[in-house]
DNA sequence: ATTAACTTATTGTTATTAAAAAATAAAAAA
DNA sequence: TTTTTTATTTTTTAATAACAATAAGTTAAT
């Protein structure tokens, strides 16, 4: 077998950014680094490349590692390869973006690694360009779900439609019209009512609806155009 | 000086997908391959990523070697990992895309390679992956363009406003209505008419315009919405 | 038991913006 | 003068956003 003749092989790193959503705020799930350098530290969750895995194999096999979760929404964001990003030695990493229930993980996992759910606006500094990530991942997150049904992936399979206007009002910090929203929405034809209501509330019970999964399916890729032009996110 | 105490480290590519217009088609800069495995198939421009170079500066590396341009608009796509993606060894490829205007590059650099500019729709089979990063770049190419004022990069420094729209139904492979597209046009603000007119032609000479950079930079992250809705990619 | 406070749900109205397409005219060359 | 391309204005239609109005479900306070 041939084998190229260049000298400089490269360790390469996979990282991932988790988010969630707990009904008012998008979290991050961070983990205190277990590894030198910067042990001790908050850095998003990651590892190594292992040579007879794919990348989307290795992002997966992290989020499981952390989550106990499998077949979540998951893409592929950046790879990000500065020279000095990180201090040991030159690492590549590949960043995946995954979008997850949160309370469908397996909490237990989660605490065995020192990992929490930390809300945007109060995260810590994370170690290398691990800030740098995150940030991608919010603009990317925002420019997603402007152009496609992204949101769903967020919220348990029954929901109700003023959960998600607020975890839209989450992702892009702004106030939503709900007579607005819930007309369009409705139009997509993405939800179906499963008839029963909201037990945890205090006030009227909103109705729960559920994904057609079909349907989902079929108009992930179409442009959907679903927030407004104004509450479009002005940097990708 | 801590070492991670990881066996696998990894050859790391970089392959370049380079459009252009000629003024009628999208067309791509390939190359004959000089090395082994796979020698004289067609394939993307590519290289090594070296020890001491950043991802973006090897890709312009790599841009410049092969076209003599710098400066030209340059992204990174996303990077392509499969075990066994290059039969030589595990490598994985960062895939870079970039829009030249295609009668500015050095002519002469791009003979020495062996490359040539053809056709999207003529393209030839390319070896490994190749395929199927060209497919994603011209998704990418789709869906950024009908959001970005994107198109510009492909056209010379001084253009009309009938040889955008050539450019725009090339990209979607769509007729556009003309007297829409320039009324949108004209109301972006980035359109400086330069007085003059375009020489080369054999009925009513068409205005030259060029782009009002300042302008330009201020817009070109926010949301465009310039593709009307139905000419929307239907893929990303 | 009634009311107040709050949330959910739906319908309708108005103003604005965008898309499709008709109409017209001017420039250039054969 | 015919043909082709460029350029602009206008009309019609449709979609979207902003917001008014109304009603109904639920709990807690009176």
């Amino acid at each position: 077998m041939y084998r190229y003749p260049v000298t400089s092989r490269i360790l390469l790193a996979i990282d991932c950014i988790i988010f969630g959503f707990d009904g008012k705020d998008i979290k991050l799930l961070l983990v205190k680094r277990n590894l030198e350098p910067e042990m001790g530290k908050w850095s998003l969750m990651g590892g190594f490349l292992r040579e007879d895995e794919d990348l989307e194999v290795g992002a997966g096999r992290i989020i499981f590692y952390l989550t106990g979760l499998k077949n979540i929404y998951v893409e592929q964001l950046e790879t990000f390869g500065k020279v000095n990003r990180d201090p040991a030695e030159r690492t590549v990493s590949v960043v995946f973006f995954a979008l997850i229930q949160i309370d469908e993980h397996d909490s237990e996992a989660v605490r065995n690694h020192n990992a929490s759910w930390i809300s945007l606006d109060q995260r810590p500094e994370l170690i290398f360009d691990h800030n740098e990530m995150v940030g991608r991942a919010i603009e990317h997150l925002r420019y997603k779900a402007a152009l496609h049904p992204i949101g769903f992936e967020l919220l348990p399979e029954l929901f109700t439609i003023p959960q998600l206007q607020k975890l839209y009002e989450a992702i892009y910090n702004t106030p939503l019209d709900r007579r607005n929203f819930s007309r369009k929405l409705l139009s997509t034809g993405l939800l179906i009512d499963t008839g029963s209501k909201n037990s945890n509330s205090t006030t009227k019970k909103a109705t729960l609806y559920k994904l057609d999964t079909i349907r989902y399916k079929e108009k992930f890729h179409a442009f959907w155009n679903f927030m407004p032009d104004s509450m479009k996110p002005v940097k990708i």
